[in-house]
DNA sequence: TTGCTATTGATTGTATACAATTTGGCATTG
DNA sequence: CAATGCCAAATTGTATACAATCAATAGCAA
């Protein structure tokens, strides 16, 4: 794997209010590790640790792990240290509500305001996406998969749904690496085929229902009855219902 | 003025991330300042200044000075400081879109979970609203009001609606404070009230209906024409178009 | 063996000192 | 006199040292 491709560049845009500076670099790498599933959900952040890795003190490390927090992706528990975020079934159905009440809409603008440029993008976008799923790049293909819909929030153009729909987004990501049925149908959609179509014929009804549908799909493709790498949980073990 | 009531007492609840310890009690003192109109928009909020208020290390302050940020409720400038945000028109819509589009929702949610007691505190709620009013209070009334929509938020039991709810509340209680045509009529609705009733008959679609059209009204109550205490803009003065 | 308690180790929380950056004023110059 | 460049003061960005807290382990007692 090579050292540092930046999977997520264009995550953190200047709408997002981020501690600026360096702090800023640390955040993206970290969340990139995290999306990557360099860094699995539950996996300790210590801040000595981070803080040797990225050659800065526990003061930056410190910052970056907060601004993580607060997107949802880090937990820190007082006195105890961060830690990626290990997001429960309660949360990960939450996150998908969410986003299906809120991604319809944002779809719907997005196709109000979209342009040439931005439908370019968005077809280059896609390739990327059909290439990295051909290549059996899974991770690749995720993270793609992420960014396609955060980047329908900027072309939205609606700075406060961007921040929201960014943050479930990666929220999200993290949802489907530990409970996805099958990694590869959670990239595996014509549903972001479909979507540029609609966007072409701006016909924003058409797109919402499809991103709605999407959303619904990708919800329904998780497993959420049982918690992974759970040992059979001794109480449903001994439960003699 | 009495020296500290906590306007905001349940603002910040367990579901909110938040950096622990002291930080999150100058979070909520800051907030409540921001909200009642002690700091107003576009006050500077110097680390040292504010860590001598609060007897406290620009360690700490600038940490719940990075949440803050993080809520919309102050604006970080790299290498320039940390000011209450002073939320733009266009800012001002999409915190009412978004408020539109998931808040109907939220109330739709809460009432199939109310029970007897989040009624009854309801109830007592709005009778402190109407108390407040009375008196005169218009910053306590206001206050209040936004109180009621995240304690809705909390019914719902979705923490992460309650988490975006909570946040465009706050940046609301900004937005109104700076555009509101007349600061009285942005809480003298009748709209909680009747949400109470629909509550009580468990019709969640009325419920969800009159949230609707009470943030729509109080989306149309605002000025968003020209920005508060704006020079004549130069460029526009300039503009001979 | 089991349960409780105290000590210890490691890690985070906080304070402070130093470095870097910006801004405003002042002097210089056209 | 206006404009530009430079210097100094103030403020933020960063690093590090110290204090506080928690978890784990070892020891002791029942």
């Amino acid at each position: 794997m090579q050292s540092d491709t930046p999977l997520i560049p264009q995550s953190f845009d200047a709408s997002f209010s981020l501690p600026p500076g360096r702090v800023l670099d640390i955040c993206i790498r970290l969340q990139n590790a995290i999306l990557a599933h360099r860094l699995k959900p539950g996996a300790k952040l210590s801040e000595d640790e981070v803080g040797e890795v990225f050659n800065s003190s526990r003061t930056v490390i410190r910052a970056a792990l907060q601004a993580l927090a607060h997107t949802g992706l880090v937990e820190i528990k007082k006195n105890r240290g961060a830690y990626v975020a290990k997001p429960t079934i309660t949360n990960a159905h939450e996150v998908f509500e969410a986003r299906t009440l809120i991604e319809p809409e944002v779809t719907r603008l997005a196709t109000q305001k979209i342009n040439a440029d931005d439908m370019k993008k968005l077809e280059e976008h896609i390739d990327a996406e059909h290439k990295a799923l051909a290549s059996n790049d899974i991770g690749k293909a995720l993270a793609l998969s992420g960014i396609f819909h955060i980047a329908i929030a900027g072309i939205a153009g609606h700075a406060v749904y961007s921040n929201i729909v960014q943050s479930l987004i990666t929220q999200s990501s993290l949802i489907i690496a530990l409970y996805s049925k099958r990694l590869d149908t959670a990239c595996e959609s014509h549903a972001h085929a479909a979507l540029l179509e609609a966007f072409g014929k701006g016909d924003g009804e058409a797109a919402s229902a499809i991103m709605q549908s999407h959303l619904v799909d990708l919800h329904s493709g998780l497993n959420l009855r049982t918690l992974p790498n759970e040992q059979p949980s001794l109480a449903k073990a001994l439960a003699d219902i």
